[in-house]
RNA sequence: GGGCGCUUAGCUCAGUUGGUUCAGAGCACCUCGUUUACACCGAGGGGGUCGGGAGUUCGAAUCUCUCAGCGCCCA
């Protein structure tokens, strides 16, 4: 059968990928006999398509567990997808509005019912997409954070912490929306590039019982009635006398402190900074520190409310009022400066009305004392962080850590479980369900009459990551009734298989930007609730840009569809492509030209295939030349396995791809194929054939984690199969002690052939032209494991010894030996004398070099024998070549 | 403002406790070649004072200080 010369993976992929699912080798169950190795995907948002993150982030982990399903263990890689509320609902309000529907016009159970179509129809995209790549994810697993267990499992996390204490409610600055009169989140928030014009007022404010003025700059003048401080840098030289001093809230004449705080910059409008802690986030901070009041004098509707003291302005919208305050402030005399001012206003993605930061009440969880184990399970190392550069900022968040707020103001996701029945701040409880609800409820407020319609449950939904960080546990149902135990609030050991089994997980793969987000909220989770690590390792992969470092963004319309990369180059090439310039935690400068270095490696393989599957055999052949090429690979094979291990041990998976590539594309074909290939026509011996066969198996088996279609589509052909062996299962190879000396003396024979293809190159011989070598040295017979192979790959006539130099001839020198490629009548003497010398100067410089080392006691005495050994015999194969060298200068002139 | 990190060949990056193989890899580039698995290929080749400066050391890409440039996270 004659094979095309290119290598079409469109025919191979899909139908290994439907054999593989079809003979559930993706499918894992708990098997006591094997080790587990268990592997959570990242899960994607419902929200997305596929995009260049999950294609490094998912080749990655295909990679881990098809190599640890090869390796005997009981792989199992659990996919699923994210709820994503803001993005999701950010959606589906979008497609509504595009059918002319309002959120607003829907009831919550309307609105939900839209989502959850939306979901059906678009949420399992990405997963589809992934099989595209070769995911081998156990799909019977598939989960999602908004199943009813899983569902089931937030709240009654809600309610554990609740009743633990973690969770409270607390003032947070949120951001308001007040056209769509809702908190958006920051990521809703949208900024233009570039700022936009707005103007900064410079305003006096007078000094308490002082003719004194003092000056603060601002670009919201309509907030001044809220003012409660002037702030200033105590570093300022030109303010810090007035700290400890009161001054005046123009108009309203409220009396303000004035304090010192570093968070005024000194070369920033005026150096005093007007705080206002009701309607800034910064400002907020500031009244923490120095505790001030809290004056909110903007209502939801973004127009000033009575505590602004100001009749004229109540009910006015802000801007409405900015405007006419400028008016007033400049007829008082109080307006110093109106300049144009460039800056960041933050505006709804929604509506494109200017975000207002409004104080409300927000369920938090208190993070110090919950994530103590976790702090230091990553600092132990328990849960190693790769690269382990990201522990320090890691040590450094769980320092500092913030409590978290939890609540979300919208829809989709899982309902705060708080049921209030009061209009005081305290009269709420939490609960499982509405029954349970109602049962504390009647105890809390002491009025057994409170029926389920007196209860009004919180409108909000939780954090998206308040569902996800329980992902590793709640995907083997962690937190079903049997499992997990209400009154003492933990996972119980021993009640759960799966969980028992499979968890902690091996190894998580994700992208450093979630960390904090996800990562260590999970390791949270995960020894709250089963006093365990998650996952054992933390591979920290990049984030994918383009050329210009750019971030890939739909937006910015820089991502190429990986469909069509796939379509093009094959699943094979592209992963090959992501993964040739992925060093752990480092980002990848995406080039489509990677994954033509893919598709052409595959291309390669293939080709390496078709030649060896051409050969006949010819049983009377004995091919016993052909055993040198064989020992030397099988050592070269060890070496290489080796290397992939201990890459693999440190998850530099670049690295891994990288030794398997050039074990392919060097060793195998360019060196032992060349060496173990009949002549044109001519057939192969048996045992050249099976070595050669099972040498190709070997190297399939360690290309298959990186490139699986290809190389199972070639451990087909390579030889007929039985029933179960497929490469995916296929036992992983165990590295046996190289045969180091064969090598090193290959490593010889090849440089003696690289230089008579030199001399080739240089004197523009043919290749065809068949050479003679001759050796000028102490053993001749050490040439002789390799003559064979020399004298083929470099096309000799013959290879002698010599005791004389040789006239007219090329020549060159390794390790002290003379060899000689006689060239009768082609020798440009001139030339040759001037390349010695060159190379004699060279020779004598470095000889320099080594000699004022070697005199230098210092150096003799204090660095190690080994060291000084080496220095020694590089003077001596110095000293050696520089008297050849002058020897055939000698015999030149 | 606080913290973390980076700077090595045209590009993307390795380089472990300072010392064989320390100045490397892949790609790109240049020359030659359609030879019989593969031009998605083969055989060769050029290219870096390891960001600048100073110090420690017998010895520094590696350790210390300093200057410059860049990136990320948090506020």
């Amino acid at each position: 059968m004659a094979l095309s010369t290119k290598y079409d993976p469109r025919a191979v992929e899909d139908k290994w990928y439907r054999t593989w699912m079809d003979k559930g080798f993706f499918h894992s169950e708990p098997n006591p006999d094997k080790e587990a190795y268990t592997i959570v995907i990242p899960p994607p948002n419902v929200t997305g398509v596929l995009h260049m993150g999950h294609m490094l982030n998912n080749t990655i982990q295909d990679v881990l567990i098809r190599k640890a399903r090869m390796e005997g263990k009981e792989a199992c890689w659990v996919p699923g997808t994210d709820h994503a509320s803001i993005a999701t609902e950010a959606k589906v309000v979008k497609m509504l509005r595009e059918k002319g529907i309002q959120k607003g016009s829907l009831s919550r159970d309307e609105f939900l019912k839209h989502a959850w179509e939306w979901k059906e129809k678009y949420g399992g995209i990405i997963l589809e997409q992934l099989k595209k790549l070769g995911a081998s994810c156990d799909w019977d697993r598939t989960a999602f954070t908004m199943d009813d267990n899983y569902y089931e499992a937030v709240i009654k996390v809600f309610v554990d912490l609740y009743k633990k204490g973690y969770i409270y409610r607390g003032l947070r600055m949120v951001n308001w929306d007040v056209e769509a009169q809702t908190t958006i989140s920051n990521e809703e928030v949208i900024y233009k590039e570039g700022g936009e014009m707005s103007k900064m007022y410079s305003v006096k404010y007078q000094i308490k019982d002082s003719d004194e003025y003092v000056v603060i700059a601002t670009q919201r003048p309509e907030t001044i009635m809220g003012d409660t401080a002037i702030a200033v840098n105590p570093k300022d030289d030109r303010h810090k006398h007035l700290i400890g001093k009161k001054a005046l809230v123009p108009f309203i004449n409220r009396e303000i402190p004035i304090i010192g705080d570093d968070y005024v910059e000194l070369d920033f409008g005026t150096g005093c900074l007007k705080v206002t802690p009701a309607h800034d986030p910064n400002d907020y901070e500031i009244g923490q520190r120095h505790n001030l009041e809290i004056i909110d004098t903007i209502d939801f509707d973004g127009t000033l409310n009575e505590k602004c003291e100001i009749p004229h302005y109540v009910g006015e919208d802000r801007f409405v009022v900015r405007k006419r305050i400028v008016k007033d402030l400049k007829e008082a005399e109080l307006l110093v400066e109106e300049k144009d001012f460039n800056t960041r206003i933050g505006r709804s993605e929604r509506t494109n009305s200017v975000v207002e930061p409004k104080l409300s009440l927000q369920w938090f969880i208190n993070m110090k004392e919950i994530s103590r184990k976790a702090h230091s399970a990553v600092m132990e190392d328990e849960v190693v962080l790769h690269p382990a550069k990201f522990k320090n900022t890691y040590n450094h968040w769980m320092e500092n850590v913030r409590d978290w707020c939890i609540s979300r103001q919208l829809w989709w996701g899982q309902r705060i479980p708080a049921y209030y029945f009061g209009e005081g701040e305290d009269d709420y409880v939490v609960a499982n369900s509405t029954e349970e609800a109602l049962a504390s409820a009647k105890e809390k407020s002491g009025n057994q009459s409170l029926t389920i319609d007196d209860l009004k449950q919180d409108e909000d939904v939780l954090d998206t990551w308040a569902s996800s960080w329980l992902f590793p546990l709640a995907v083997f149902n962690g937190f079903d009734k049997d499992s997990f135990d209400e009154e003492t609030g933990k996972i119980i050991e021993g009640a759960n298989k799966e969980l028992d089994y499979y968890y902690p997980t091996a190894t998580l793969v994700t992208a450093p930007e979630i960390l904090f987000f996800w990562v260590a909220r999970m390791i949270i989770a995960g020894y709250e609730y089963t006093g365990k690590k998650p996952f054992k390792d933390v591979y920290l992969t990049g984030i994918v840009r383009d050329k210009q470092r750019r971030k890939m963004s739909k937006s910015l319309g820089n991502s190429p569809d990986p469909l069509d990369l796939i379509e093009q180059y094959g699943a094979d090439g592209v992963r090959t492509g992501m993964l040739f310039s992925s060093p752990a935690g480092n980002d990848l400068l995406f080039d489509e030209k990677l994954c033509e270095q893919g598709r052409n490696f595959s291309n390669k393989i293939w080709n390496a295939f078709r030649l060896v599957q051409g050969w006949d055999v010819d049983e009377n052949l004995d091919g016993a030349a052909n055993q040198v090429a064989i020992d030397w690979f099988k050592a070269r094979y060890n070496q290489t396995l080796l290397e992939v291990e201990a890459h693999f041990e440190k998850f530099r998976i670049s690295d891994a791809l990288m030794s398997v590539y050039k074990l392919i594309w060097d060793d195998f074909c360019s060196w032992y194929l060349e060496m173990v290939k009949p002549n044109y026509g001519e057939p192969i011996d048996p045992h050249s054939l099976e070595a050669t066969i099972n040498f190709f198996e070997d190297i399939l088996k360690i290309l298959h984690p990186f490139m699986p279609f290809i190389s199972e589509e070639l451990y087909q052909e390579l030889r007929k199969r039985d029933e179960k062996d497929y490469l995916i299962v296929a036992e992983w190879p165990t590295a046996n002690h190289p045969h180091e000396e064969i090598v090193d003396r290959a490593k010889i024979a090849f440089d003696i052939i690289s230089n008579v293809r030199n001399i080739r190159s240089s004197k523009q011989i043919s290749p065809k032209d068949k050479l003679e070598l001759k050796i000028k040295g102490d053993d001749f017979t050490k040439f002789k494991l390799f003559g064979f192979m020399i004298t083929k790959l470099a096309n000799l006539e013959s290879i002698e010894p010599t005791e004389e130099k040789i006239e007219a001839s090329a020549n060159f020198v390794i390790e002290g030996d003379e060899f000689f490629v006689p060239l009768a009548g082609s020798i440009d003497t001139e030339q040759e004398i001037e390349d010695i010398k060159k190379e004699l100067e060279y020779t004598k410089g470095f000889l320099k070099a080594v000699d004022k080392k070697l005199s230098n006691e210092r150096f003799v005495n204090n660095a190690p024998d080994k060291v000084v050994e080496m220095e020694k015999k590089k003077r001596q194969d110095a000293e050696a070549k520089i008297k050849i060298l002058e020897e055939s200068l000698a015999a030149m002139q």
